[in-house]
DNA sequence: GTCTATAATTTGATAGAC
DNA sequence: GTCTATCAAATTATAGAC
């Protein structure tokens, strides 16, 4: 991976994280880091495509940040999550990509849609396992739900202190 | 408001909930009711004002439908919420309008930015009320971005049941 | 790998007749 | 209230030269 490219997916994925897909254009990528539209096709054939490269990269960094210690209880495994969105949050101020792709699912294309899909299914069959018990599941989805739900809505209550409201009882 | 407007509102709202605000164009919506798209900038002048008003006409139904009833517990009135919520997938089967609008929000204009903030400050506020006691708004936010995060989670997710499991723990 | 040039389409919006 | 006609702009994408 080119370092073009790699600036690109930055670009897009701030873009992207704020807007939703369609807050970027090839253009306004382009241009901001100094070359054409048409150079951007080089690096991704399609719109879509980029979208689910950048996809893709959020959600291998996602898992190595939230990784399985040697050994853990249930409340580390929603510690480790929460800190993981937390760190998102305060790091760039912004939601996480899935977040804002999974809302506008109903309108993107095949290839960003599987990224969706496979992200969330891991997030929760990781969790699931990691927590155990008979509701381990349903709390993996609480959890997965309220960290979501909680930078939604600290990004449109415009205060980040409702993120952690939101999230102080999943521990 | 005129028949016209409120199917052209109607078939915003889908769109929008299922989309994104880019989820609809005006010749989209008039080519479903058998106009010109040039006929619903008499109903509506721009965009952006056409999806605050689907936003502010969703707010209200939502607020009447979740409206305190002569006495309740705390339990009740996130039993509300909850109701409201869950009728919405399930009559629909779409999102929350603002839980989509709200992740998108750093690309929207500042009508339909108004009123995401508005509805969000308004569910705090009641929810805080009606729950009351100490910690009674950090309950509300995590209400809020429970159901939010649930009903996002459910789409992405491919499985109604999704939700189900997220919001078990609330009440 | 980046460029120029351009195609093809969509979109939000307006003017003015009926 | 709806229409025809049209504009201006943006967008995704491609072809081919350097």
């Amino acid at each position: 991976m080119n370092e073009t490219a790699e600036r690109l997916m930055d670009l897009a994925e701030v873009r992207m994280r704020s807007a939703g897909y369609g807050g970027f254009s090839f253009r306004d990528l382009a241009a901001e880091i100094g070359i054409k539209s048409a150079s951007v096709h080089h690096h991704f054939p399609t719109k879509a495509m980029m979208a689910a490269a950048v996809a893709r990269r959020y959600g291998e960094r996602f898992f190595a940040a939230v990784a399985r210690p040697p050994s853990e209880t249930a409340e580390d495994a929603i510690a480790a999550y929460r800190s993981a969105f937390k760190a998102a949050l305060d790091r760039d101020g912004l939601m996480c990509l899935f977040g804002v792709l999974g809302a506008e699912a109903g309108g993107l294309s095949p290839e960003v849609g599987d990224e969706i899909l496979f992200f969330f299914r891991r997030c929760i069959e990781d969790l699931t396992q990691r927590i155990g018990g008979a509701d381990g599941e349903a709390r993996a989805f609480q959890v997965i739900a309220t960290l979501e739900g909680g930078m939604m809505l600290a990004r449109a209550y415009q205060d980040r202190e409702a993120f952690d409201q939101a999230v102080r009882g999943l521990v």
